[in-house]
DNA sequence: ATGGCTCGCTGGATAGACGG
DNA sequence: CCGTCTATCCAGCGAGCCAT
């Protein structure tokens, strides 16, 4: 290599300040890896919700969790001359898990299959780009694509102490460094274990006809390539020595092949051993994935489009090795690293020295002889360690990432994973996690580390369950040793709360239960306590909560305590001072305390959480688990608009009419500020496809007008209502929310607003200037969330 | 340091998806 | 329905890599 040709390569700098490291224009830190890692994670889980729309399966985290993951099972041994992964791990293990068809008609549909197979495709990549970033010391382009969990290439293995995935690569472009180590880590293991194990075997179901079919094609593309060089360079080489015409029918190779090709396409199971083979099979083009394709996924993440480097594999690779040196391996421990780390990259000392500026002798020195097993598995940890999946919180919007809840040294469990599916299989036939979110939430309420969980998340998430279903597995588990608490923000909702813990099985009592006179005897069967968040400001209750010990038999101790709705603690708190006496209990006592939201940074959290004074070493051990991936109804449109009150009930009763016009199928609500008003709009719109609702009617008749307006087939499209029937309407299919003439608050609003689930529009009518009660002052925190909302929202009511 | 051989990048072509 | 945008494929080449 002359000094040209040096002087015209693009060196890695490094910005010791920054922890980065720089290739031309663009930069790569550990900070930037930890964005990419945790991108690809959400969009991998994204994906694997997805399915479940025509799906039942186990999820990566449960299966991982009951499988591989649980030491009760035990590896077979490694042995050399057996080759497959099923061999040290069989498949039946994760048969429980597998797919299954919610509805098995849907099967035979060519438009699911098609949306099912893109899903999975797209899986396959995200994985693909996840293996390869998440050990460290990232393989080259073939090395990655040709690994496999079977066939006498398999290179799959199963780290028996940490119950992780590692690969080991031999590739021939460098058999000096053979037997690289390259170690996932928790969360891709999850992934690639669910991959292999219970969606791959359902792709072969799904693909079967296929493969039977055109089955070998992909082999055989392949195969075609690889001759046709051959053939060409054959072909050169006899034009060049003798000059003769290459003539391809009488080829000897090209006959060899295509009686190999031939064979192939006969051979039914080819295809079958392919998927069983190889690990990144696109299954919409049956071949393996190409590098193009490998190379697009790398840039588009990390998501955010102004964040990304646009790095291809070369670039990364080579930032990286600068990243070992001038970053990681300063921060190792003592002054050697286990192993010569360039070997890790599969490049010779000479690259490295002339290409990426890195002496491993000299920047690496080690401090033995052979790079062993436990060396290479050493580093790659310091790696992940150094590029957590984390919280990435932007400051002023909603955009979320789900967090990663860290490897911690276990401490002894309660109950586990097991109850908590039982206890759903209780509550549900069929029972299963919505999301992964949920599931990890709900697991940590019932098994982790932290003591204070909070959990980010729209209404239809499940929000609930994720400490309805500890405490039932507690109170299966422990039985009567706990007492759990769930404190709410209103009167209506507490009486729906008792409502689905007793319908779980909970023995479900009140605070107030708490001041009686004969406490001790009437608490003494109760699991849990509900209560509105003042009533634990109340004197007597705030007493007894102190000596709980002695309301209760010392034998209980203090379970969950759970915040449900908790963003409300901050909205109300200035007009409810009640609020800001619950406080002051011992919240160390309590096996977690629980927040659970729709909307609440953690930076009102923490203020939260002060106010409350809840310890620091709670508030340090916590979890906060944003599952909210889009905030909800951010794009509906608005149209304010001043009416004068003499008019208002004609134009509303006109839009009524002209939505039922216009639209066919979906639906419309209307909230009437004043019942004057809503008598008078219905008698010009009197017809079956309106309901009514209001206060005067009994419980029963409400629910049923509501069960016929959320019943699709019902004529009924329109509902009128007071602002009250915002709590309890749920129906998929609304597009259209009018607010006539209301007073209310931001919350109120958000709620009525709340009924769209998908596409729509809002149309706020008004007809006084301060039709929005200004309970929140302009500094008030709160604004600060509504000004991440569009600007329609916000200039809600006239300004 | 040199030369040969691969790997991975490039950019145009094409098909397919998307959105108005 | 059509133009636009996006993903993928393909072939060719230059940089990267390795052996000597």
């Amino acid at each position: 290599m002359n000094e040209e040709d040096i002087a015209a390569r693009n060196f890695v700098t490094t910005d010791l300040e920054k922890g980065s490291v720089s290739l031309g224009t663009k930069t790569l830190s550990l900070n930037f890896i930890s964005r990419i890692k945790n991108d690809l994670h959400i969009e991998y889980d994204t994906c694997q919700t997805a399915l479940r729309e025509w799906f039942t399966f186990g999820s990566p985290a449960t299966a991982y969790m009951i499988v591989l993951g649980n030491k009760n099972i035990e590896l077979m041994q490694e042995d050399p001359m057996t080759n497959g992964i099923f061999k040290i791990l069989p498949q039946c293990h994760a048969a429980p898990h597998y797919f299954k068809w919610r509805r098995p008609k849907d099967a035979s549909v060519s438009e699911i299959r098609t949306k099912v197979i893109k899903l999975i495709n797209k899986m396959t990549k995200l994985l693909m780009a996840s293996v390869w970033i998440s050990t460290g010391f990232p393989m080259r382009y073939t090395e990655l694509s040709i690994l496999s969990v079977g066939g006498t290439s398999r290179n799959l293995y199963v780290d028996s102490d940490t119950r992780l995935f590692y690969f080991r690569v031999t590739y021939n472009k460098n058999r000096k460094f053979d037997n690289r180590i390259f170690m996932m880590d928790l969360p891709v293991t999850r992934n690639l274990f669910w991959f292999v194990y219970i969606l791959r075997p359902f792709e072969i179901e799904l693909l079967s006809q296929m493969l039977d079919v055109t089955d070998s094609s992909m082999l055989i593309g392949h195969f075609t390539n690889a001759v046709r060089q051959e053939i060409e360079h054959e072909a050169e080489e006899l034009l060049a020595t003798d000059g003769d015409e290459f003539n391809e029918e009488t080829n000897q190779l090209v006959e060899t092949s295509e009686a190999l090709i031939e064979e192939l396409r006969t051979k039914q199971a080819a295809g079958l051993a392919v998927m069983c083979t190889c690990i990144f099979v696109d299954v919409e083009r049956f071949k393996l994935v190409t590098l193009s394709t490998f190379n697009g996924i790398l840039l588009k993440y990390p998501k955010k489009r102004s964040a990304r480097e646009n790095m291809k594999i070369s670039g990364l690779r080579q930032c990286l090795a600068g990243l070992w040196k001038d970053i990681i391996r300063p921060s190792l421990e003592g002054d050697v690293v286990p192993v010569r780390t360039p070997a890790l990259f599969g490049h010779s000392k000479q690259t490295h020295e002339v290409v990426y500026g890195v002496n491993p002798s000299r920047d690496f020195p080690t401090n033995g002889s052979f790079d062993d097993y436990y060396a290479y598995k050493k580093l790659a940890q310091e790696f992940q360690s150094l590029t957590q999946y984390t919280l990435v919180q932007t400051k002023r919007t909603f955009e979320a990432l789900v967090v990663e809840p860290q490897e911690r040294q276990c401490h002894e469990a309660e109950a586990g994973i097991y109850d908590l599916l039982k206890a759903g299989g209780e509550l549900f036939e069929n029972f299963e996690f919505k999301s992964s979110a949920q599931e990890r939430f709900t697991s940590a309420v019932l098994n982790s580390n932290e003591r204070l969980l909070a959990l980010q998340a729209i209404t239809a998430f499940g929000r609930s369950l994720t400490f309805i279903l500890p405490m039932l597995a507690l109170k299966r588990k422990q039985r009567g040793k706990y007492v759990h608490f769930v404190a709410v923000p209103y009167e209506s909702l507490k009486m729906a709360t008792r409502t689905k813990l007793e319908n779980a099985g909970l023995v479900v009592g009140e605070t107030g239960m708490l001041t009686d006179l004969h406490a001790e005897a009437n608490l003494s069967g109760v699991d849990v306590l509900v209560g509105c968040f003042d009533s634990y400001g109340d004197a007597g209750v705030a007493d007894a909560m102190k000596r709980c010990e002695k309301v209760f038999s010392t034998r209980r101790s203090r379970g969950i305590f759970v915040f449900d709705e908790a963003h409300v603690l901050w909205l109300e708190k200035s007009f409810r001072d009640i609020f800001h006496s619950v406080k002051g209990l011992n919240w160390k006592s309590f096996l977690k305390v629980a927040f659970v939201f729709a909307k609440l940074p953690e930076w009102l959290l923490e203020r939260i959480c002060q106010e409350r004074r809840i310890e620091n070493e709670v508030w340090e051990k916590r979890l906060y688990v944003d599952a909210v991936k889009k905030a909800p109804n951010q794009n509906i449109p608005v149209d304010v608009e001043n009416v004068r009150k003499i008019q208002i009930v004609e134009r509303t009763a006109a839009m009524i009419l002209n939505y039922l016009g216009n639209s066919t199928a979906s639906k419309a609500v209307f909230f009437f500020g004043a019942k004057a008003t809503m008598d008078a709009v219905r008698r010009r719109v009197n017809n079956h496809e309106v309901g009514m609702v209001h206060a005067d009617l009994d419980s029963e008749t409400k629910r049923s007008i509501f069960d016929d307006f959320e019943n699709p087939d019902s004529p009924a499209r329109v509902i009128l209502g007071t602002k009250l029937i915002s709590n309890g309407l749920d129906c998929a299919s609304v597009n259209c929310v009018c607010v006539i003439d209301c007073n209310m608050t931001i919350i109120e609003y958000l709620q009525m607003i709340g009924r769209i689930r998908g596409e729509g529009y809002v149309k706020v009518m008004v007809t006084r200037a301060a039709s929005m009660r200004r309970e929140i002052d302009e500094d008030d925190p709160l604004m600060r969330i509504l000004r991440a909302l569009p600007d329609s929202r916000r200039s809600l009511g006239p300004s």
